[in-house]
DNA sequence: GATGAATGAGGATTCATTCAT
DNA sequence: TATGAATGAATCCTCATTCAT
C-alpha cells in the first residue's frame, strides 16, 4: 500500500525547509534567527531538522546555494541567443532583468553574504564562481560582440562590467536599508543604460 | 616595566573603547563579537565597558555614531567652495573623495547596518540624515549649479545623484565580499565619471 | 545500574522543579539561591528550568502557589461541618489545625512572601485572597455562630480573627528565627485558645 | 585652625551610613539593595563605604545593632520602676509601648532578620539576647510581680510571655504585607491585653 | 581622608544540538 | 522517520570590592 502523500513530502521537506529558512533569514537575519523558528516556519519538528541539515551552519549553506541554483543561466542564455541588435538588447531584455533583481531573493542573499561572508570564505567563493563571475564574463561578452559587430566602440567599458552592476547593486541596498524613502530603482537603471549607450555607441 | 594593570583615563576611555569595538565588529560582525572582546582590545575589564555603554546595543549605536561624526562635511563644503570648473571638479576632488570611501569606515558602518539594520531602525535614519541625504543632496546642487552656469544641460541626472554613488557602494560591496578578486575601484569610479561628463556636458 | 542521565518526564517535571525550589528558597532564601542549585537538586540539567519556568521570578510564583494550592480549604471545610459543640471543637479540629502551622510549608511561604513580597505585590494579593482572608472569615463564621447558639457572647473577638492567628504567627516566626530556643508552640496556641474560651463564654 | 564641621561629620559618618542604610534596607531588602545606593543616601562615595565598614555583611550587622542599642530598656526600665497597679500598667504604659512597635524600625530589623537571618546566625544571637530574651524576660517578672503581690493569679501565662508579643508580632507581619488591607493594631492589641487580664487576674 | 574609575567573579538566560521515545 | 524534552556551553550583565589619584 503505497502513501505517496507522505512519501512526496520526504521529497519535498529539504526544499520547503530551506525555504522557511529563507524567510526567516530574510527577516532576521542569519544570527538573530533561531532553528527553531525555522522549524515551525517549515511546520516540521526541531529534531527534524537536524536530519536533513546537520548543522545550523549546513542550512545556512544550503539557503544560499538553492536561491542562487535558480534563474542564474537565464540572462546568460538570453544573452547568447537573442537576435536583438545590441541597444535594443540593452534597453529590453538586459534591463527588464536588472531591474528585477533588487526585489529578488539575490537582495537576501547578499544581505546574508555581507552578514556573514566573512565567515564562509567557500560560501562566497560559491556564489562569485556560480553567479558574480558568471555574469560579469556575460556581459563582458556582449559588449565585445557588439565591438566586434561595429555597434559599439572599444572602450574601457568592457573592462568594467561592474558599470551595469553598480545601479542594481544601489538599488538592492538601498531597499535594504532605506525602503522608507522611495527611489525608483527602474528609472536609476534606465539612465545608467542611457549613459553607458551614449558613451558607448559607435 | 610591566604597565600597570589599573588605570585611570576617564577622558579616553569612551573613545578608545569605540574604537576597539569598531575593530572587532569590523572583523566579526554585530552579533559574533563578544564584548569581552572588545574589553581585551581596549585593555579594558568587562566590567568597565558597562560603565561607559550601559548595554552591548548602546555600544554598538555608538559606533556608528562615532564613525559618522567624522568627516561627513568634507566633500559638501568643497563643492560649495570649490572655485574649480565643474568638470574639473568632478574629475579632481569629487572623484578623489569617492575613491577613498570603499576603503574607509563607511565600508564597515555600511556592513553593520546591513546585517543589523532591522533591528535598529532609528541608527538607520540617522545615517540616512545625517550621511547620504546630505552627501546627495550636495550633488544633486552641484550639477544643478553647473547646469545654470551653462556647464551641463538638463537632464535626469540632476534627480538620480546616486548614480554617483553606484560604483561607489559597488566598491565597498566588492571590497567586503570579493576582497581576492581585485578590483580597480579607482578606475571604475573613473570610468563612471566619464561616462556621466559625457552625458551631461552641454 | 548508573541511573540514565536522559531522561523524558514531562508530566512530573513541574512538581519536582517546583519542590526542589521550594526546598532550596526554604534554605537560602530567594536571593541566595541560584537557579543552577535548584535544577541540580530537582536532577535536571538547567537549561530545562527554563523550559518550564520562563524566568527566575516565575518560578518563584509557581512555588508559593503550588504551596497554596495544597490543604487551603482543609480548615474552612471542617469548620462548616463539625458537629461539634463550638469549645469542643476549638479545643480540638482548630487547634490541630493551628499547631501544624508552623511546622508547615505555610512558615517557609511567609519567609519568602516576607523578604520578596514588596517585589511581588500580586502574589501578596494572591495569598491574602486564597488563604489569609478566607482564613480568617471563617473564623469570624464560626465565632458568629457560637454567638447565634447561644454558646458565645457578643464581643470584640469577632471583629478579631487575627487573635487566633497572632501566636500562629509568633509560632512561625519563632521557629524560623529562634529555632535554638525551644518554645513549647503548642501550649502557647492551648494557652491562648484557654484566653480566648475565657472571654468569650457566655 | 580648627575645622569643625569637618570633624563633625567625621564623626557622624557612621550613624549616616547606617541611617541611610537602614532606609535602604527598609525599602528594597537587603539582597536588592547595592552598596552604591546606599551611599547616595547617605551623601557619600561608595568608595568611604568601604573605610567605616569592610564589607557589606558588616553594614547590615551595623545597622541592625544600632536600631536595637536604642530604647531597648526603655521598657524594662518603666516595668521596675513604675507606681501603677499591674491592670493600669498593662493597659496603660505597656500597652502604648506595644503598639508603637508594628510601626517602628523594630519591624524593618525583624524583616531583615527573617530574610538575612539564617545565614548570620550570630545576629539572630546578638538580637535575641539583647532584645527579646530580655523583653519576655521583663514581662516574665512583672506577672510574677503582680503574681506576688495578689493582683494576679498562678497561671501559664508567667510561662508564656510571648502572648503579649503575639498580636504585635501579628501586627508587624501585617503592616508588612498587608499595608493596603487595613487592620486596627491597637485595637487588636487593647483586646489581647482585656482577655489576658480577664485570664489572669486574681 | 575622600573619590569614583576600574576590576572580575558570579549568576541569569539563550539556543544549537542531542537523544529517549 | 519524527518528535520535542533535555542538555550545557556560551554570553550578557551586575555588583561587591579595590585602588590610583
Amino acid at each position: 500500500m503505497p502513501e505517496p502523500r507522505y512519501q512526496r513530502r520526504k521529497q519535498a521537506r529539504p526544499q520547503e525547509i530551506t525555504d522557511a529558512a529563507f524567510a526567516a533569514f530574510a527577516e532576521n537575519g542569519y544570527a538573530a534567527t533561531r532553528v527553531e523558528e525555522v522549524a515551525k516556519r517549515a511546520g516540521v519538528s526541531k529534531g527534524l531538522m537536524y536530519l536533513y541539515f546537520k548543522t545550523k551552519e549546513e542550512l545556512f549553506k544550503a539557503v544560499i546555494r538553492s536561491v542562487v541554483m535558480r534563474r542564474v543561466d537565464a540572462l546568460i542564455e538570453v544573452v547568447e541567443d537573442t537576435e536583438l541588435c545590441s541597444e535594443d538588447f540593452m534597453r529590453g531584455p538586459m534591463a527588464d532583468f536588472m531591474k528585477q533583481v533588487p526585489g529578488s531573493p539575490v537582495a537576501v542573499v547578499i544581505r546574508l553574504l555581507i552578514s556573514e561572508g566573512p565567515r564562509h570564505p567557500e560560501l562566497v567563493d560559491y556564489y562569485y564562481e556560480n553567479v558574480v563571475s558568471r555574469g560579469l564574463a556575460a556581459i563582458t561578452r556582449f559588449i565585445d560582440r557588439g565591438v566586434k559587430r561595429g555597434e559599439f566602440r572599444k572602450t574601457d567599458v568592457s573592462d568594467f562590467p561592474q558599470l551595469f552592476l553598480a545601479p542594481v547593486m544601489l538599488g538592492m541596498i538601498w531597499k535594504l536599508l532605506f525602503a522608507k524613502r522611495s527611489l525608483n530603482t527602474d528609472k536609476l537603471i534606465d539612465t545608467q543604460i542611457d549613459m553607458i549607450l551614449a558613451y558607448i555607441k559607435a
